[in-house]
RNA sequence: GCCGAUGUAGUUCAAUGGUUAGAACGAGGGACUCAUAAGCCCUAGACAGUGGUCCGAUUCCACUCAUCGGCACCA
């Protein structure tokens, strides 16, 4: 047994619960689970990251008071979990006054290592916008959003973080093996390091930006979101003050694997580390990063319509349902297709015709035919499945979990337990064939707690209770055509 | 433009320097009936393009094209 410390990144509160997300929570929570069933000890943090212009922005959009509209926001983030069945131990929010000590925190640990310093910064400001634009920002060296309107060189006095001192140590950082996963991504990385550190700012004028934590002896700043938000990693620990003693026991002296999007390698195998090395804090041991999802070939947005809602897909389908598509039909770390013709297609075939139906009949002989429940031996997954979980092959794992819910089918058609039974002569051969396939399927329950938790728990409760359940998974219309 | 990843049947994926490149969905056909008109069996169907290395390439290399990410202050 050992501690082990799993995160996902913590989403920016400034829009709607993103598949992208939901794939990511389901894989941690994954993971989670097949740690916990090998006995291991796992503390497992989600969040909300909710400082910020953007925020700012996007709540005097919504005409709401700032606060206001973050809570808003980390209640729907929130509803993921019952949606999607996590179990994450906490959910850590960037305005938790906890999390803010933690940050201010980090920051003179930061300071006290002679890593922030102040700086005039100079960026090109958009008076229409109240913000600086950054270069990709600016068409035709105009804000798109105020064309009518010169943009203007402002300087500021900032702070930054002394991230240049951290090169070499980056680099020997990225040897270590399993750092990245999967590997291939350590390349890019290392460009990014040879490239050249520049130190990026950590604070802004608290007059342009209100919304953040304020910088330690300086009211005139506040932190810029970066050093806030990826301090959530070990604020939610507990750090400093380590009150429970979490974050020694799972950050210094447990394992720790943070799990991101593919776009974050430089947020969180570089700036992070950085930050981690600065605050003499071990660095984090691996870092999974996972591809995104598209729909229809194609980046999902708004304006194109083909965005694939996680609520509204738990919604339809159900929580297991989602659960299982984003762990067997979403590739771990390569981009994957979803539409809702496909979601429709992998749930009829899998689910409905597959396990669903397959419930449906083996329960069906076992009620009408067993006089008894059939005992089951401790159901667990197999050894070979929570490996291939615990190397992130979610795919490949549930390939396997579903060869055996093939099998249980072929096996009751060729067998014909159900013409068995009803001659006398071969009635008893036909019964013990009934308790195997009911094994059978107890076996694949137990396979299914780590991917599919409530499936898996409904068809234990049908076989000690020797009864047909419900439909699993009933048949749904066909999604509309787009 | 540079770096990395990906490009395999209608669709979603897999494998491999060498006999017939696997599987699933979908499609067509068949025998059955316990089950959610489900399940089972059979059939058809593919290696992005060009060039190179090699006795032999889908697999290795180069280039081209396409998609995605990165190339720093949007997280």
């Amino acid at each position: 047994m050992r501690a082990r410390y799993l995160t996902t990144t913590l989403p920016y509160v400034n829009a709607d619960p993103h598949i992208g997300f939901a794939l990511e929570a389901v894989q941690a929570d994954a993971l989670a689970r097949v740690w916990r069933a090998a006995g291991d000890e796992v503390f497992f943090s989600m969040g909300t990251d909710e400082h910020g212009q953007k925020i700012l922005e996007s709540a005097q959009k919504a005409g709401q008071e700032t606060q206001s509209y973050v809570d808003h926001y980390a209640a729907e983030f929130q509803k993921l979990k019952e949606a999607l069945n996590l179990t994450n131990d906490v959910f850590i929010r960037t305005t938790d006054p906890t999390h803010i000590k933690a940050v201010q925190e980090m920051w003179r640990r930061c300071e006290a290592k002679g890593d922030i310093y102040k700086k005039t910064y100079t960026g090109l400001y958009c008076v229409g916008c109240e913000a600086f634009k950054t270069e990709k920002e600016i068409a035709d060296g105009k804000c798109p959003l105020h064309p009518t309107q010169e943009l203007k060189e402002v300087s500021e006095e900032n702070y930054f973080f002394r991230f240049s001192k951290y090169q070499d140590r980056l680099l020997t950082y990225l040897e270590k093996s399993e750092v990245l996963i999967p590997e291939w991504r350590r390349a890019e990385a290392v460009a990014f390091l040879k490239g050249g550190l520049e130190d990026f700012s950590i604070s802004r004028e608290r007059a342009r930006l209100s919304w953040g934590i304020p910088v330690p002896n300086d009211d005139s700043q506040v932190m810029y979101v970066w050093f806030d938000a990826l301090t959530n990693y070990i604020s939610t620990l507990g750090w400093p003050a380590d009150e429970k003693g979490n974050f020694k026991k799972f950050w210094e002296e447990g394992e720790t694997l943070q799990v991101a999007g593919k776009d974050q390698v430089r947020f969180q195998s570089l700036m992070w580390q950085a930050m981690l090395m600065s605050a003499d804090v071990k660095t984090t041991d691996r870092i999974f990063y996972h591809g995104f999802i598209t729909s229809g070939g194609q980046k999902m947005s708004k304006s194109i319509g083909n965005v694939v809602n996680p609520l509204s897909t738990v919604e339809r389908y159900g929580t297991d349902a989602l659960r299982y598509i984003l762990l067997r039909h979403v590739s771990p770390t390569e981009d994957s297709d979803l539409t809702e013709q496909l979601m429709y297609d992998y749930y009829n075939a899998h689910l409905t015709n597959g396990i669903g139906n397959l419930v449906a009949r083996v329960m069906k002989l076992a009620e009408e035919h067993l006089f008894e429940p059939v005992a089951l031996s401790d159901a667990n997954a197999s050894p070979k499945h929570l490996s291939l979980v615990g190397a992130f092959k979610f795919n490949e794992a549930m390939d396997g979990i579903f060869q055996m819910i093939s099998r249980a089918d072929e096996r009751i058609n060729a067998e014909e337990p159900y013409k068995k039974i009803k001659m006398p002569e071969t009635a008893d051969e036909a019964r013990l064939l009934i308790r195997t396939v009911v094994q059978e399927l107890g076996k694949i329950a137990g396979e299914l707690e780590w991917a599919m938790p409530r499936t898996s728990s409904r068809i234990l409760a049908a076989i000690r209770e020797n009864k047909k359940p419900e439909n699993l998974f009933p048949r749904l219309p066909a999604p509309a055509v787009l």
